[in-house]
DNA sequence: CATATTTTGTGAACATCGTAACATTTGTTG
DNA sequence: CAACAAATGTTACGATGTTCACAAAATATG
């Protein structure tokens, strides 16, 4: 990186601790440089700013909320997420008794859940069961145990005991990669047990997953794709790769 | 305003607390409503969300844990209480075991717990494990169970043998009333158990309580004063109070 | 100085955003 | 039901954002 390149940064910067937020062309103009310019220091320091829409914050906390923010949804792919999640939502029925899955995938599934629908739900992570208990007419069952901040979830010995002994009619299982030879796998392995349980008990199994998912192996391999009911996902799923897999896609 | 539009509005806000972020395409998506019309909730509640380069934000990203707690109990006696839990944590020393109860006072205990100090904290609400799990270098266990919205805490059968399998150093004690005669006493029966198994098992007790909760009584009992070691509360506990007590009272 | 490498600019093709005017649907009221 | 008002959708068009390939300029290197 050059000494010029360096400068601008620095100006960029110093301009943004005073205003939190710079249009891109308004930065080009600032710095002297064309826009193209701008756009490709912005990226090569993406770990001090944020570029969304056509605008330029800091990342640092200090800044305020909306760097933190734009941060967040950029490499997590939260429109797919959302997108998977309306999909499995759609298979809930009145009077259903679910498994919710930890991750940040499930969360917008929980989001998604209808109130007042004599729902009950089984979960075992922070994120989701905070987002279940706001809502009104659903029964929320947490299995408690250690938190790990991993996968923001909760494990004990006796969770796996304790998924055996309930009656789940749908269970909507989350997972780091799927792969058609390794299967779906996850990074935690204090996750495993907990989600095999789940499988092992439930009546249908969805598989909830955005399409970045597909061909990634993770280090904990938990289920095959055979024993899922469907998978829900984006629409950025190839069709190549629904062809590919052995289990019913379904998306938006 | 119309009842659809307030009701996009609260989907559209649920989400957002989820994601943070979400783009306008994607919200009319979620929304079914097409982009003109979110466009139009979204200016006409400028005074909820931002949006910026086609992206809507919330304009107050409060939204989880103590913030959300301090929104719904404005004017409760949150000064109060934030008080007698300051004076609570300073009986907490590196390495403790604590069990923290549930209500709207315990949360901010949680709150002022230290980082990185080798403690362990129980809990059965989620209030107070939203705010403990972000705190880095705190080890959580929460006992779960079925969700009780009038408590926001869990409660299950197996919880009290895991409390009482448990080396608690500390139970920092929340209640409803308190009065001579009836001793300490709370509003919800489901928490009466747990309450008990915890004060049976730990080696200190101490009762967190703001002023307002003396001379109340509530219709659960579930200790005698005696019980405890002390108790913690805030400056407007009168004189005269604190003599008819006969328990150690700690004020700020 | 000549050459190679890096940095920066330009323009084109395309997608998306922003706004306004107007059409359509929905809901309300007499 | 008719008539009106409010809410929502559609279309169109200009502005802006995004990405790419390649050209031009600056800089480094031998």
């Amino acid at each position: 990186m050059s000494t010029k390149s360096l400068d601008r940064i620095e100006t960029l910067t110093r301009s943004l601790e005073v205003s939190n937020i710079i249009r891109l062309k308004d930065a080009a103009d600032l710095l002297g440089v064309s826009e193209m310019t701008v756009r490709r220091d912005v990226a090569a320091c993406g770990n001090i700013f944020s570029y969304l829409g056509g605008y330029i914050t800091l990342k640092s906390p200090a800044a305020g909320g909306l760097g933190y923010i734009l941060d967040r949804e950029r490499g997590e792919h939260t429109d797919l997420k959302r997108a998977a999640c309306q999909v499995a939502a759609s298979y809930v029925k009145p009077g259903d008794t679910l498994f919710l899955d930890c991750g940040t995938t499930i969360p917008y599934l929980a989001n998604a859940l209808p109130e007042n629908r004599d729902i009950t739900v089984i979960c075992y992570s922070i994120n989701v069961a905070e987002i279940l208990c706001k809502k009104r007419g659903v029964r929320v069952i947490l299995l408690g145990g250690m938190y790990h901040a991993s996968s923001a979830s909760f494990a004990d010995s006796n969770s796996v005991n304790t998924i055996l002994n309930l009656n789940i009619n749908i269970a909507f299982m989350s997972a780091g990669g799927v792969n058609i030879a390794r299967g779906v796998s996850c990074s935690n392995p204090h996750e495993v047990d907990i989600k095999r349980a789940a499988l092992k008990t439930a009546a249908h199994k969805i598989l909830v997953v955005d399409s970045t998912k597909f061909d990634v192996i993770k280090p904990m391999p938990f289920a095959k794709l055979s024993q899922f009911d469907m998978i829900c996902t984006d629409h950025q799923c190839t069709p190549d790769l629904a062809l590919k897999i052995e289990c019913p896609i379904k998306t938006p």
